[in-house]
Parts: C-alpha cells; structure tokens; sequence
DNA sequence: TTGATTGCAAAGACTTTGCATATAC
DNA sequence: GTATATGCAAAGTCTTTGCAATCAA
C-alpha cells in the first residue's frame, strides 16, 4: 500500500498524501501537477495547489516516485517503482513506460565491461522517440 | 560554418543566430537561455532576451540544436550534432556529453532483434547519472 | 507537546506573445 | 518589395516561498 511506502520514507501520512500517492499508483498516464491536484480536489476540495507541489517534491526527494519531463519541458510524475525507462509517441506527444529487461541486461552488461567518461554510473534512463 | 546549417534549414542568416550558433557550436557546456543572451549581449548590446528565446526555439524546430531538460526541468542547449547522451554527474549537478558508439551500437543491435511497445524507434537518449 | 504539514496569498523563474520597426533576400 | 526577424513591453505558465493555522505522532 502507498502509505507504508510513506511511512518508510519517515515522512507523515496525511490525507493528502495518501490521496495524492494513491492516485499515481493507479494512473497509468504521467500526470501534471494540475492533473493531480483536480483529480485530487473532486474528493478533497480543500487541498490546494501548492499543497500538491509540496507533496509531489517530497515523494520526489525521497524517492517514492519520478519526475520525468516532456519534451516541451513540462514536469510528470510517475510512481511506478520497477525500472522502466520512456517512449515519447510522436504522434501523441505523451509518455508510454518501457519496461524491457531485456534491454536493461544488455546495458548494464556494456557498462560493466566498458568505462563511460570515467565516472561511476548508478543508473540510467533511456528515452525513446518513435511511433506506431 | 554555422551559418551554412541556418541557410540549409530555410532560415534568414542574421548577426544574432549566427552569434547565437556560434557560441553554442563553441561551448562545452550547455547553456541556458540566460547563458546565451548574456554572453551574445557583451558583444551585441541590443539583442534580447526574447531574440534569444526566439531564435533557440527555431534552432529546435530546424533541428540545428538540441534542447535538454536538467533534473530540475530547466532547458538547456546544445549544438552537438553528432548522436550522444548525457551523463548527469551527482556532485555538480551538471551535464557531461557522452559519446559512445560501441553503445550506440549495443542498443541498436537489442533493437532490431526487439520490438519496443510495438513501435517504431526512431531515436534514443541514454541519460545516466553517477558520480567520478 | 512538538515538529511536520497544510492552506493561503504572494512572489519568483522561465518563457511566450503582439505589434511596430528593421532587415535579409 | 515582401516576407521574415528583431526589440520591446507586457502577459502567461509553472513553481516556490513565507507564515500562521492545523495536524500526526
């Protein structure tokens, strides 16, 4: 459940949080701030804008979810916790999650064998462009 | 030249872009929007923020330059034009360009072989992050 | 109780736009 | 000459912040 994923983070569980939390586990679109925050508001009229913000930045900082961003710059958020990487529909111009592990494998197994600019990589994200 | 990608993507060569260009195609860095105007401004007093704003914005959609989020969603550019991925480095917070076609390579292979969501891949960009 | 979180209102950062003037072709 | 680009000022969008009130632990 998301508030254990809360909890572990030693952040409190609020209404909201738990709201806001339950929402991206169960989009399976990247949502806006804006669209979380009217989603959000039709159930919990009080919350407010910079309320989601807040709380989107702290799941953000403790790693509870993602934020990715849109080709035009725009920031989404994403509480899927497997590895997974980004399609970017050219015809649509929204996000689908990859989730290939495969491909993972096939990375991680060059990096091992070959050095990238001399740093430690911990991870990495590929984002493709294509279409149907 | 700089100039020589302005006329092949249809577009007026002026003082600004090709000064715009230029600076790109010179910085090992990928510079702001902010960046830009203050380094075209010590030598062109009368450019504008919005010029600069402007002219990166048809750089894009001509595909002379490319236009990068950092982690915190701010726009970054770069006049790199042959295929490369970025390398968030952890300490700094800055963006390090990879260049590696034995990568390039491995991912393509897994490509071919693999259908990705059913779609078309035109295009890739790792973005890894690490630290020395 | 006590520190963390929320709501509110205001400000901030970044980017875009409309329009008159200037410029490239 | 004509369409395109620039400069200017103003507005727009997205996000952050300070602070008092509220709430979870």
């Amino acid at each position: 459940m998301g508030f254990e994923k809360i909890i572990n983070a030693g952040l409190k569980t609020t209404v909201q949080r738990i709201a806001i939390l339950d929402f991206l586990e169960n989009s399976d679109v990247h949502p806006s701030a804006e669209m979380v925050f009217n989603y959000i508001t039709e159930k919990y009229p009080t919350v407010t804008l910079s309320t989601v913000y807040n709380t989107l930045e702290k799941f953000v900082e403790n790693k509870i979810i993602n934020k990715v961003f849109t080709i035009q710059g725009k920031a989404r958020y994403d509480a899927k916790n497997e590895k997974h990487h980004h399609l970017f529909d050219k015809n649509t111009g929204e996000f689908i999650d990859v989730f290939d592990d495969g491909l993972n494998d096939v990375v991680e197994k060059y990096l091992k064998e070959h050095k990238i600019s001399n740093f430690k990589i911990d991870d990495f994200q590929i984002n493709f462009t294509g279409k149907i």
